[in-house]
RNA sequence: GUGGCUAUAGUUCAGUUGGUUAGAACGCCAGAUUGUGGAUCUGGAGGUCACGGGUUCGAGCCCCGUUAGCCACCCCA
């Protein structure tokens, strides 16, 4: 077994990751805001299985998501595959369970999803999905609900600089069908959709090679698409140009409906930005479209996504369940926010290192460390009474924020030191046997240095 | 899936037209300081040069394959 060659080289999967704690850390930060931002709107958590059945998960799928589908057969000889998203599997739970969960049904879903599409910087083959989901109403509230929900997740995941940007299918449809462009929409959207990144020139040769558009209906497309202003202006510059379409006319008015509600709901008019550009590629969006753009980085891309669909169960049942949701990214976001510098480099969950001073006084310490637990604060206590610079040491780098020394001297003077290890400031307080003071001196030093858990 | 670039200590990288025992910085461990961390100094551990084959008297360096990473396309979070 010792023997090198025989030994199994320790790898992981290409696209797929192992999480040390510091990166750990704030993944689960993120994921606990969401959870909390989605719980406070009423949103309930849901969970399905990784694996379904392949023609759950075909059956609506294009052939780019059909390619990136991991699938095998299962010891029993069934067709099964991992999910690749949380939104078609919310389709079959919704259908499944349609008498049980009445609508509207909000849900959240926090999970990981896979793809086996090529890796990249930021994209993995392996990553967490935090969906949330409005099912089983037309109503226009949800829309506003969406973009509420995700101001005040980017707001609780410490942004302020960020734009939702928002759109709407049927005006982007009306568009295209006064152009004549109408049977050709799905290509033509996933042209604008890069317009941004790959510009105008580049938007007009593949939308005349994919959706055989003339130069001159690849110009009003690009026309329209690159309005920019404040929302009232782009809105005005439109207004014209859906005037006696239908559909261009209701997801005008559906859009400025949404403006409004948010607007009331708190959100500033610089966060929820009209932008004819964004198309999104999914071909089921139907009503609203957003995505969501960090300022301070947004070549990333979206950190957020999501929109308003007419049916979307369609395939497993005759019930109409239109709905409307979004997702964020958290890989996505904690790359960007590893690179803009937001993330602590805080290795321990617990606050408060308790150094192992005296061998023999392990019982003294435990005891210290159970009565700040019991006062729901954090703590460690060092497993080997080595040299308290070392200890120190240890609880530095980690990133602990308090520590709590007591040697001989201060256990026989029924005393211990409280030591904030940012500031390195000490006190020494009174060790009563409930250790009340000591409690709250690690309180009153917690609340000096910034910092979460 | 297609095309391009890359792979040397835990990390970031040196390594001269292929030529003896592969280096640095940071990090880690220990000591200077048998009760006080983030500074300094000293010492130490750690690499079959991603893996497998080939060319050569000789390969970290050249060739092929595999794996992984990065970039573009595609698509998307």
């Amino acid at each position: 077994m010792n023997d090198k060659s025989q030994r199994i080289e320790p790898r992981t999967l290409k696209g797929f990751r192992d999480y040390l704690p510091e990166t750990m850390i704030p993944r689960e930060r993120l994921m606990a805001t969401a959870r909390s931002v989605y719980r406070s709107y009423g949103f309930s958590p849901i969970d399905t299985p990784a694996l379904e059945y392949l023609e759950i998960l075909t059956g609506k799928g294009s052939a780019e998501t059909d390619k990136q589908l991991y699938k095998f057969e299962d010891h029993g000889g069934r067709a099964v595959a991992l999910r690749f998203d949380l939104t078609v599997p919310l389709a079959r739970f919704a259908a499944q369970h349609y008498n049980a969960l009445g609508t509207p049904f909000k849900r959240y879903h926090i999970a990981p999803v896979w793809r086996g599409e090529n890796t990249q910087a930021g994209r993995y083959r392996e990553f967490i999905q935090c969906d949330f989901d409005t099912i089983g109403t037309r109503s226009l509230a949800a829309d506003i609900e969406t973009a509420l929900v995700i101001h005040d997740l980017f707001l609780a995941l410490g942004f302020s600089e960020f734009s939702i940007r928002i759109n709407h299918r049927q005006i982007l449809n009306g568009l295209l069908e006064r152009l004549g462009l109408a049977q050709q929409a799905t290509h033509v959207l996933r042209a604008i959709d890069k317009l941004a990144k790959i510009g105008p020139a580049a938007v007009a040769a593949e939308m005349a090679e994919t959706a055989g558009a003339t130069a001159a209906q690849s110009a009003d497309v690009l026309r329209f698409a690159a309005l920019a202003g404040s929302n009232e202006e782009v809105l005005q510059q439109v207004r014209p140009l859906v005037a006696g379409n239908a559909t261009g006319e209701t997801g005008l008015a559906e859009l400025v409906r949404i403006l409004q509600g948010a607007a009331a709901g708190g959100v500033p008019p610089q966060r929820l930005c009209v932008d004819l550009s964004i198309a999104r590629g999914l071909d089921y969006y139907t009503g609203a479209i957003f995505e969501t753009f960090l300022t301070a980085l947004p070549t990333i891309g979206s950190v957020c996504s999501g929109g308003r669909y007419d049916n979307l169960a369609s395939l497993y049942t005759s019930q109409q369940l239109p709905g409307i949701g979004a997702s964020l990214g958290l890989d996505r976001l904690l790359a960007a926010m590893e690179t803009l510098g937001m993330l602590d480099k805080v290795a321990t969950p617990a606050p408060v290192f308790v150094a192992y001073f005296v061998e023999s006084r392990l019982d003294d310490y435990l005891k210290l460390a159970a009565h700040l637990r019991r006062a729901g604060i954090g703590a460690e206590v060092f497993p080997d009474a080595k040299r308290l610079g070392q200890q120190l040491k240890y609880a530095d780098r980690r990133g602990f924020r308090v520590a709590l020394i007591a040697g001989e001297d201060e256990l026989a003077a029924g005393q211990c030191q409280v030591k904030n290890l940012a500031s390195g400031e000490s006190e020494t307080i009174a060790l009563e046997a409930d250790a009340a003071s000591v409690v709250a001196a690690v309180k009153r030093q917690l609340a000096k240095t910034s910092g979460s858990e």
